[in-house]
DNA sequence: CGTATGACGTGCA
DNA sequence: GTGCACGCCATAC
């Protein structure tokens, strides 16, 4: 656990906290990162998925605090779509 | 070290 | 209700 001689950046913690996003549950930029510790830094927050978004990371999960699905890979694909077939309404 | 960028958020007109 | 501009934080170059 801890991070010992691994340096945790801001990246590495907002991918943890996206990926621990239940299905069927959807987070905002703010959310998450008020989990990393920095509420302030939901621009960051999405800089970081926006550069390393991982396919193992539901990064689809993580929404605009409008309630919009924001983006996915750069563009919009089917994120609202793809969060209803999860169970999102 | 400083600048620029980015999948955002909020306020005001 | 919609559109524009500014502000914030971290990363990359």
């Amino acid at each position: 656990m801890s991070q010992k001689s691994n340096k945790v950046t801001f990246a590495d913690n907002v991918r943890e906290v996206v990926r621990r996003i239940p299905k069927g549950h959807v987070m905002t930029y703010k959310e998450v990162a008020t989990m990393t510790g920095r509420p302030n830094a939901y621009r960051a927050v999405g800089n970081i998925l926006a550069k390393n978004y991982d396919p193992n990371i539901p990064c689809h999960r993580v929404i605009k605090s409008d309630g919009k699905t924001g983006g996915y890979n750069r563009g919009r694909n089917n994120k609202a779509k793809m969060l209803k077939n999860e169970g999102v309404l």
